[in-house]
RNA sequence: GCCGCAGUAGCUCAGUCGGUAGAGCACCUGAUUUGUAAUCAGGGGGUCGGCGGUUCGAUCCCGUCCUGCGGCACCA
C-alpha cells in the first residue's frame, strides 16, 4: 500500500508502486497531459519513476516555476542532439541549465557562427515535433565508457573516470541520441515548449581550466511560453539601453581610446558626477570619524616585496624605471612599481612616530588611485579598467575593537547605499583561500572575529568558501540594481598578516609594543566601476543632487535671452549646476534635445516669463509643467537638489 | 591571456562580385523669433583601424598587429 499526499492535503492510496504519470492520470486527463515531472518530498524526479513509499507528491507542470530548470536542461539536450545531427563529428561534453537559459559545450574544430543558429533552432523544433520519448536507464560503467569510445565521445568517456566509484550512472536516451546525465528530464521531447532561442557562442575550457582543450559553448534562453520568451528578450533590450558605454557617450560623461587602454578620459559632465560622489563620500567618512590621506603612486619594489604583493601579484603590477642612459647613480638597481593597492602605503603613514593604544582605532581613508595590469579580455567600459580609484580605508585597531568597528562600518555602508539609491544588498563571507599568507592559527582567529562581527551587525551571511584575500577573510557586499542585476561593491577584510610583515606596532596600556589589526574596507569599490553602476542603475536619469547638469534655462524667443542669463546666475548662486540654451531653435527642438540628454530640470523662458519674472518648470519625464516666480523656483529647486548630507 | 565576431564621417549604419565611397543625425553658414520631444535651405567633413603581401589597380582578397564586442579564465 502506497499513500500519496497531494499538495491540497488529500491522500490517494495505491496497491502497488505508482509512477508520477499514473498518479497524474488518476487525477485527470488534463493534468496527465500537462505533467512534466513530479516533486517527491520536494525533490524533482522523472515522471516515470515508480513511487514505492508513502510520500508528499506534487505534479510539476509548465506553470510551476521549478519546471523552468527542467525545460532548460532539456533544451540543452535537444540542442546537443540537433548539433550532432547537423554537424557529424562534433563531440558532446556538458550542458546545464543556467539562469534564464542553458548552454552546451561542444568539441568541434570548425567554429560555430551565429549564422548556424537558425538552422540549429529549426532542427531543435523538429526534434520537439518528433516527440521522442525520453527514457532513463542505468548503465554499467565500462559498457558506457566503451559506448562513448565507439561513438568518438572521448570527453564523455574521460569524464566517467572522474565520477565517484560505485555511483550509479544514469543515461537519458531520446530517439537514437543519448547523454550521461543525473536528470531529471521531461517524459518526451514533445513536452519541451518551443519558446527557446540560441543567443551566443563563445569559447570555454574543458572543465574550466586554461590548460585544457578549448570547447565551443552555445548559449540559449528557454521559457515555458512564447510570452515569457518575448518578455525576457525585451528585458535584454532594456538592459542594452542602459549600457553605461552608450549613455556615457550620449551624456558626454567620458570616453576611452586605444592609446590609454583601461584608463578613462573623464569629460566635464562625467567629472562633475565623480566629484559630487567624492564630496559626498568625504562628508560621510568625516562624520564617521575617518581621517583622509594620500599615498605615493611610485613605490620602490622593495616595499612590495616586504608586503608580499611582489611575490603573489607582480604579474599584475606596472613597473616604472628611469631610462638607463639618464638614471642617476643612486637609482642604479632600483625598480619602482606603480601601486596596485593602497594598504602598504597606509601602513607607512601609521608607522610614522610612535602610536599609542589611545590612537586606536585609527580610521585612515584614501581615495587611492591604483593601477593593475588586468588581462586584456577582462576590460569592460569603465567597469573593469587598469587605472582606478578605490574608496579605500584601513582601520588600525586592537583585536577587541574589531567587532565594534565592523558594526560601525556596516552601518555606514547601509547609509551610503541607501543614499545612492540602492535599498537592496546581501553579504558574502569568504574564508581562507588555498594560497595564503599567515598561519592557520591566525586564520582561525581572523575568521572567527569577522564572523562574530557580522553577526553583531545583524547581517545574513552567504558562505563563499576559499574566496578570501591572501592575507585575510572578507565580507563582500553585493548590490542589486534597478533591473535585478548583482554588483559586488563593498568589502570588509580582517588582516593580521600585513601589520606583521610591515612591522606596524603601537604602545599598549602596559607600555609594551603590540601589533594592531588592520581592517581593509571599501564601500563603492572603485569610483570608475561605481559610476558605471550608477549610470546603469538610473539609466542616466540621476537623482537631482547627482546630475552633472541639473537645469537648463531654454528660451523661446531671443527677447528672453537676457532674462535667461539672470535665471542661470540665480540658480548658480543657489549652488545649482545650470546652463542656458539661447540657440536659435524652436522650443520643441530644445526640449527634445535636453530630454534625450537626461537633464532633470528644464526652465522654459518665453516673452511672458521674462515680463513677469517667472519660470516654467518642466521636469524630465513629465509633461506637466509649473509656472513659478523666479525666487520661488530657485528656492524650490535648491530644496529638491539637496544632497543626503551637506557636501564637504 | 583563450575562443568567436567586428572595425567605413563625431554618432548610427548602408555600399563596393577589386576601378580610391554614401544616407540620416551631428557640425558650419544663411533664412526663420518660434509656447512644450526634430523649421527650412545650402555647405564642409573620410589615407574605409595600422603595417605588409597579391594585383595594372586593394576599403574590398591574403597575412600580421592593434582596438572593440560577447563569453571563458582572471578580479590582491
Amino acid at each position: 500500500m502506497v499513500n500519496i499526499t497531494l499538495p491540497d492535503g488529500s491522500v490517494r492510496s495505491f496497491e502497488k508502486p505508482v509512477s508520477g504519470a499514473e498518479l497524474a492520470a488518476s487525477i485527470g486527463p488534463g493534468l496527465a497531459k500537462a505533467a512534466l515531472a513530479v516533486k517527491i518530498d520536494g525533490q524533482m524526479k522523472d515522471l516515470a519513476l515508480p513511487i514505492a513509499k508513502d510520500a508528499k507528491v506534487a505534479i510539476v507542470t509548465a506553470k510551476d516555476p521549478d519546471a523552468l530548470e527542467l525545460i532548460r536542461h532539456d533544451a540543452a539536450h535537444v540542442l546537443a542532439q540537433a548539433v550532432q545531427e547537423l554537424f557529424p563529428g562534433t563531440q558532446i561534453t556538458f550542458g546545464p541549465a543556467i539562469e534564464n537559459g542553458f548552454y552546451y559545450d561542444f568539441a568541434r574544430k570548425e567554429p560555430f557562427t551565429p549564422e548556424d543558429f537558425a538552422r540549429i533552432e529549426q532542427r531543435m523544433r523538429e526534434i520537439v515535433d518528433r516527440n521522442l520519448p525520453i527514457e532513463r536507464s542505468i548503465w554499467e560503467r565500462d559498457r558506457l565508457k566503451a559506448w562513448f569510445r565507439e561513438h568518438g565521445e572521448s570527453f564523455k568517456a574521460e569524464w566517467i573516470d572522474e565520477l565517484p566509484k560505485g555511483e550509479e550512472i544514469s543515461v537519458y536516451r531520446q530517439g537514437d541520441w543519448l547523454d550521461m546525465c543525473v536528470g531529471p528530464h521531461l517524459p518526451a521531447t514533445g513536452k519541451l515548449p518551443k519558446a527557446f532561442k540560441l543567443t551566443k557562442v563563445s569559447g570555454t575550457y574543458w572543465r574550466g581550466n586554461p590548460k585544457n582543450p578549448v570547447l565551443q559553448r552555445i548559449y540559449g534562453t528557454a521559457w515555458a511560453s512564447e510570452k515569457d520568451l518575448k518578455e525576457y528578450l525585451h528585458q535584454i533590450e532594456e538592459a542594452e539601453k542602459r549600457d553605461h558605454r552608450k549613455i556615457g557617450r550620449e551624456m558626454n560623461l567620458f570616453h576611452l581610446q586605444e592609446e590609454a587602454v583601461g584608463s578613462v578620459f573623464w569629460h566635464p559632465n562625467g567629472w562633475t558626477l565623480w566629484r559630487t560622489l567624492e564630496r559626498y563620500m568625504r562628508a560621510r567618512l568625516e562624520a564617521a570619524g575617518y581621517v583622509e590621506v594620500k599615498t605615493p603612486q611610485l613605490v620602490d619594489r622593495k616595499l612590495w616585496e616586504e608586503s608580499g604583493h611582489w611575490d603573489k601579484f607582480k604579474d599584475a603590477m606596472f613597473l616604472a624605471t628611469p631610462r638607463a642612459e639618464t638614471a642617476h647613480a643612486e637609482d642604479g638597481e632600483r625598480i619602482y612599481a606603480i601601486k596596485p593597492m593602497n594598504c602598504p602605503g597606509a601602513v607607512q603613514i601609521f608607522k610614522q612616530g610612535l602610536k599609542s593604544y589611545r590612537d586606536l582605532p585609527l580610521r585612515m581613508a584614501e581615495f587611492g588611485s591604483c593601477h593593475r595590469y588586468e588581462p586584456s579580455g577582462a576590460m569592460h567600459g569603465i567597469m573593469r579598467v587598469r587605472a582606478f580609484t578605490q574608496d579605500d580605508a584601513h582601520i588600525f585597531c586592537t583585536e577587541p575593537q574589531i567587532e565594534a568597528e565592523s558594526v560601525a562600518f556596516c552601518d555606514l555602508l547601509r547609509t551610503i547605499y541607501k543614499d545612492l539609491g540602492f535599498a537592496d544588498f546581501f553579504v558574502k563571507f569568504s574564508d581562507r583561500p588555498a594560497v595564503r599568507a599567515g598561519s592557520d592559527a591566525v586564520w582561525d582567529q581572523a575568521e572567527g572575529a569577522l564572523r562574530a562581527a557580522a553577526e553583531a551587525a545583524g547581517l545574513d551571511l552567504q558562505l563563499n568558501p576559499g574566496e578570501g584575500a591572501f592575507y585575510g577573510p572578507k565580507l563582500e557586499f553585493v548590490l542589486r540594481d534597478a533591473i535585478g542585476r548583482d554588483w559586488q561593491c563593498g568589502t570588509l577584510q580582517v588582516d593580521f598578516v600585513l601589520p606583521e610583515r610591515l612591522d606596524a606596532s603601537y604602545i599598549g596600556e602596559d607600555g609594551q609594543r603590540h601589533r594592531p589589526v588592520m581592517l581593509h574596507r571599501a564601500i563603492l569599490g572603485s569610483f570608475e566601476r561605481f559610476t558605471g553602476i550608477l549610470i546603469e542603475h538610473f539609466a542616466g536619469k540621476f537623482p537631482l543632487w547627482l546630475a552633472p547638469v541639473q537645469a537648463v534655462a531654454a528660451t523661446i524667443v531671443s527677447d528672453a535671452d537676457g532674462y535667461a542669463g539672470e535665471v542661470e546666475a540665480a540658480l548658480a548662486a543657489a549652488g545649482l549646476r545650470a546652463k542656458t540654451d539661447l540657440r536659435n531653435e524652436k522650443i520643441n527642438y530644445k526640449i527634445r534635445e535636453h530630454s534625450l540628454a537626461k537633464v532633470p530640470i528644464l526652465l522654459i523662458l518665453g516673452r511672458k516669463e521674462a515680463e513677469e519674472r517667472k519660470v516654467t518648470i518642466r521636469r524630465l519625464g513629465e509633461e506637466r509643467q509649473e509656472s513659478l516666480a523666479l525666487d520661488e523656483a530657485v528656492a524650490k529647486l535648491k530644496e529638491l537638489a539637496k544632497p543626503p548630507v551637506p557636501l564637504a
